[in-house]
Parts: C-alpha cells; structure tokens; sequence
DNA sequence: TTAGGGTTATCG
DNA sequence: CGATAACCCTAA
C-alpha cells in the first residue's frame, strides 16, 4: 500500500507530464487515488483536462467548466480575484462555444442552435456567474462579449461578422496563456523538485556512501523532515500530525472574511453547499441526456468513454453534515437515518420495524431568498410555466438547493399570493 | 418529469 | 391554534 502523500506526488507528477492523455488515464487507472483530493491535485486535474482540450483541440462546455471549477478552488482556497489570464480565458471560450454554432450551421438549421446557445451559455450561465460568488469571473470582456451576443441575435449583420472572426484561435490562445501561467505559478512537480534536491545532496556529499537504497531512503527521510517547502504544496497530504481531511476543510472553508454577515450562522451549511456545488456542476458534464444549460449534448456526446479526464476531478462522495441532522436527540450510529432517499429505494432497504419511525427524514426547511424569488419570477416569464427542470438547469447555482419541485411548488406559492 | 393532493414546520 | 410556506408522495 502506498502512502497516500506519495500516490500524490506520483499523480502530480503523471498529470503533468506531457504524455498522451490515454497514458496518463492508464496511469490514473492504476495508482490508488486519495480520498479526497487536495485541492493542488484537483487544479493540477484541472490544468490537465485543459490542456487536453488545447491539444485536441476541441474547447467546449467541458473547458467552460474547468475554468469555473478552477476559479472556484482558487476562491475557497483564499485567493483574491481571479488572474486576468483566467477570466480572459473564460470570456474567449464562453464566446467561442456559441459563436462556433454559427460557422457549424447545416442548411436546414435557421440559426437555432445559435440561439439556444446565446440562451444557454450567456442567459443563463454567464447571468448566474455575475450574481454569484464567482462574479470575478465577470471581466468586462465578459460584459462587452454577453452584449455582443445578445445583439447578434436581433442584428444579422453582427451574426455575419461574428462568424468571419476566428474565435476558435482566440480562445485557444488565451487558454493557453492562462496554462502557462498557471503552470509557472505552481512551480515544478514536487516529485521534480524532490529528486533535484535528493541529487544535490548526494553530489554535495559523495564521500562515504555505499549507494544503497537504505541509505538513499535514509536521504529522502531527512529531507522532507527538514525541508520547510510544506507551505508551497500545502495542498499536499501532509503527514505531520494533521488530520486526514485537512485538505477537505481546505477546499470547502468558506471565505469568513467576504462573507454575508447574515449568513454567517449556517457556515456549516455553507461548508456542505460549497462541496456540492462541484458535485452538481460535474453530474451535468457528464451527463448528456439531460436537458441543461450547462450541459451541452454536442460536447457531451463526443465523449466516447468515461476516463479519468471525463471525471469530475472536485466531486466528492455525498455525505450529511452532523448540522443537517435536524434533531440533536437522533444521533444514532445508523447512517440510513440521515439520509432521504427517494420512496421507492427507501421502501427496498427498509429497516426493521423499530428503526421506521426515524427513518423519514425531511430536509431542513429552508426560506427562499428573494434572488431565488426573482430568478424564479423571470425565467417562468422567459420559459413558461411547468418547464421547472429546464429552469432549474438555467440557473444551477442559485437554484443548486432547490429540487423542480420545490420551484413548482415555490411557484404555486407565489402565484397564491397574487 | 410534472401536477396536484397531502404533510409538516413555523409564525403571529 | 389556524394560516401559510416549504416539503413530500405518487399517478400519469
């Protein structure tokens, strides 16, 4: 069994290696991953993933999401705003997954796509970022490129000039910025950096030593112990005496200091909601069937085979935070009484008798904001009413806690008042 | 997946 | 304690 700070230094160092990616999946296959990922490997998954996009080069929804996954491990680790590079990279790839519709079209095909994809990407994926926690993300090139797209959509002649600009490059070359950027930033691969130092030792002292491999463990022992490179891959395990999950606390820590003060009660819930997020965002990615904003069916059905570059580097197993257990009398060991799960599989597991009666467990009752309210309000203007799974999807972020029916039922609430 | 009836929690 | 919002169940 490998040590799991080791199995990191190795998926670093695969991921970024310049080999194929069917290589490095094989690889990934074969090495025992931890649980959870640091927050350095997820970006490093992340860096790779893009990467492969530039190398195929096919930029899509996929890329879209990297970027925003990568803002958002960038922002719970305590990062600023995001590098000008990433939202620059955002906006030219945010313009090149709907402009390329334009040149994709067929004959038959009246610039519907174009739409749908104005609709998706910059109603209401873009329109989300910009009320969201990772309106960092919103540049002003952003801005100038969501009015450029709104325009093309009235205005045939902006969709003519549109299709003549070659986004693709553009967007490509700004993905490539933010890599080399992002790649210098991060310094080399700890497993590099490692040996480098391990061979400067043993230049430095090659009078006295047998060469064995107990002696070069001996080396290797001594240097991590000395060295005080723990605070630039802090996002590594790190095995002195911190808990296991100290990388997880790391990627969901909420920023306290940017917080809403009236939200500073439900941290915990913060806590959970962040991890979901990524768990939300990536089930889309990789998930064609399903009607979405974010998921796009053409990018999604080019994915022949799930790999390890298809999977979603920040999900996370689902698990109940103690504080969404709402009474403090129920702490029985029984996992099953946290969870809800659906009727159906509830009714295939179902306990003996005596566990029944704690078994059905309802969600914390939770009050609607008035954005919620809002963003509701609009899209069943935009939408029409009972296209409540189709609303959702437009607005994952904001409606990331809320099931259709909960918007169905929020509706028949709202509708009451009137 | 949605509609609509039912249930529960919360508030005045 | 009743009204109401939020949530649950299930037929179609």
């Amino acid at each position: 069994m490998l040590d799991p700070r080791i199995t990191s230094w190795i998926l670093e160092f695969v991921l970024r290696q310049p080999a194929e990616d069917w290589m490095a999946n094989e690889l990934l296959f074969a090495l025992p991953l931890p649980s959870p990922l640091s927050p350095r490997l997820k970006k490093i998954l992340l860096l790779r993933r893009l990467s492969s996009d530039l190398s195929r080069p096919s930029l899509s929804a996929r890329t879209l999401l990297s970027l925003e996954l990568i803002e958002e491990l960038e922002r719970y680790a305590g990062a600023g705003a995001p590098s000008n590079s990433l939202a620059a990279a955002y906006a030219a790839v945010a313009v090149e997954c709907t402009t390329r519709f334009l040149r994709e079209r067929s004959d038959d095909d009246h610039g519907e796509d174009f739409f749908d994809a104005v609709n998706r990407i910059w109603n209401c994926r873009v329109a989300d970022l910009e009320r969201s926690e990772a309106a960092g993300l919103f540049s002003p090139a952003l801005r100038e490129a969501r009015r450029e797209m709104e325009e093309a959509i009235v205005n045939p002649v902006v969709r003519v000039g549109l299709t003549g600009r070659d986004t693709k490059k553009a967007a490509l070359d700004a993905v490539r910025v933010y890599l080399e950027e992002a790649e210098k930033e991060m310094g080399p691969p700890y497993l590099e950096h490692l040996a480098k130092a391990v061979c400067e030792e043993w230049m430095s002292s090659g009078t006295g030593r047998d060469g064995s491999v107990v002696e070069l463990y001996e080396m290797l022992r001594n240097l991590l112990a000395s060295q005080g490179e723990r605070g630039r891959y802090e996002g590594l395990p790190d095995g002195a005496g911190k808990g296991p999950n100290n990388d997880d606390d790391a990627i969901a820590r909420p920023n306290l200091m940017n917080q809403d003060p009236s939200d500073l009660e439900h941290v915990e819930e913060n806590r959970e909601r962040a991890s979901l997020s990524f768990v939300d965002k990536g089930t889309k990615d990789g998930n064609p069937g399903t009607t979405t904003c974010v998921g796009d069916k053409r990018d999604c059905a080019g994915a022949p085979k799930p790999s390890l570059m298809d999977w979603n580097p920040t999900a996370r197993t689902f698990e109940w935070d103690e504080d969404s257990i709402e009474s403090p009398s129920e702490n029985s060991p029984d996992p099953s009484n946290k969870l809800h799960l659906p009727s159906a599989k509830r009714r295939e597991i179902s306990l003996p008798l005596e566990d029944n009666k704690t078994f059905v467990k309802r969600r914390r009752k939770k009050k609607w904001s008035s954005l919620e309210e809002e963003t509701l309000r609009k899209a069943v203007e935009r939408h029409g009413v009972g296209n409540w799974k189709f609303i959702k999807s437009c607005h994952p972020e904001i409606f990331k806690d809320r099931t259709e029916v909960d918007l169905k039922d929020k509706w028949r609430n709202m509708i009451r008042c009137i």
